[in-house]
DNA sequence: GTTGCGACTTTGAGTCGTCAAAGACAAAAT
DNA sequence: ATTTTGTCTTTGACGACTCAAAGTCGCAAC
């Protein structure tokens, strides 16, 4: 039984490596957890002595087959929270990635299962991430078309959000370019970094890193 | 913000003072903490630097208001969370209480507020434990009548359940006891100290010191 | 009154997760 | 080759929570 934190150290290091054997470096870990280099170093040794993951000193990280398999049922809590958050207790899918923060630490496997259940085993959480299955191993990786790649003028659906930080969720709410849209890009300009996209009931601009986190499928 | 530990103590005291200017023993708390007595000490001189209590040396502790409010939010997030478990996700009552337990230190007041919405604002869980209201200073104690203080043959209806430990629930659950039911209490023996008693669909022999666990009122 | 006993407190120590600051290293720049 | 730079590790320390064991207190019984 990890603690938290340890969870979140699973999952930080989850959600950056696609590839299993992918590393993924300490500097890395310890922007995404906040802390300094040196704590990040110092957990990550007394994980790898149970198990968790290998650490390759002055390289970086890389799970286990344990660490990989508790981490991913980490990821299944967030994303079945968020899910129900927004579905049965109707909550503002801009809210929901913050209180699943905490929630998925807290959840038993029990009332996890009764959740998957009510919300009829959904494969995607509110920001299109998708729900890993209880059995599986690997964690689908958003390396889709997004807005800053897919071709002009042709229609597409959004189909994820990469970005579960408030402030962008509020400009995809307000431009309606949430998960299901249909959005067509109609001008994109390398030299100004502005993507222009039409969408029903209006346009919207934004950024090419911005624009690289919404990821669309033809449609 | 205080810690689940510090949330913990605060609900342990509440639900062991009824008046408000009761004092708790350390011992008491050490043993429903489950924790050494020196630990208990310790813990509460911090708390009581940190204005939630009074620590009375060798005779034990109160709460402040501060220290009550907390309390008090505590178990209304237990309670609430408890009746969630069992009326939206369909949990074992018997269960719930485990269940609680960890996610009330886990939920904010946002899915709170939602999940009382959902259940149409209830005044007591499913074991009949009232629900504190959100502005409430004092907790109801169950100090009514029981099935060991209760008349004989005379009707009563099963309000409330003291006792949250599995095995007892489950006792209750297979005789019927469940808050709601209609019982009689056809004998009462001090010297054996057994006591029995009608319900719908059978009848249900249990020890004085379990009958006290169950509350009941005229119907 | 002294004694004994049970309840409480103190002390010393350990774990977990963290930081700051100093040290070590490797790869790139000169 | 040597220096620089940036990343990673080590070290010493601290706060929160805990224990075991030794010490202290108050009170009831003798």
């Amino acid at each position: 039984m990890p603690t938290s934190t340890v969870e979140n150290y699973l999952k930080a290091i989850l959600v950056r490596s696609s590839d299993s054997d992918e590393v993924v470096a300490m500097g890395v870990l310890a922007e995404a957890l906040d802390v300094t280099p040196g704590t990040v170093t110092t957990m990550v040794k007394s994980m790898a002595s149970r198990g968790l993951l290998e650490h390759l000193p002055r390289e970086g990280v890389r799970l286990t087959p344990e660490g990989r398999s508790h981490a991913l049922a980490v990821v299944r809590k967030h994303r079945l929270v968020e899910t129900f958050l927004v579905q049965v207790l109707k909550m503002d899918w801009k809210e929901v990635h913050q209180e699943a923060e905490a929630l998925e630490h807290a959840i038993s496997d029990t009332v996890l299962l009764r959740i998957d259940e009510l919300l009829g085993y959904p494969s995607a959480d509110p920001h299109g991430d998708p729900i890993p299955s209880r059995k599986s191993t690997l964690l689908e990786r958003g390396r889709g078309v997004t807005l800053a790649t897919c071709d002009l003028m042709k229609p597409f659906r959004v189909e994820r959000i990469l970005d579960q930080s408030t402030p962008f969720l509020e400009y995809i709410q307000k431009t309606g370019l949430k998960p299901g849209a249909k959005v067509k890009v109609s001008s994109r300009d390398r030299a100004s970094g502005v993507v222009r996209c039409d969408l029903k009931g209006g346009e919207a601009t934004l950024g090419l890193p911005e624009a690289a986190k919404i990821e669309v499928k033809a449609s």
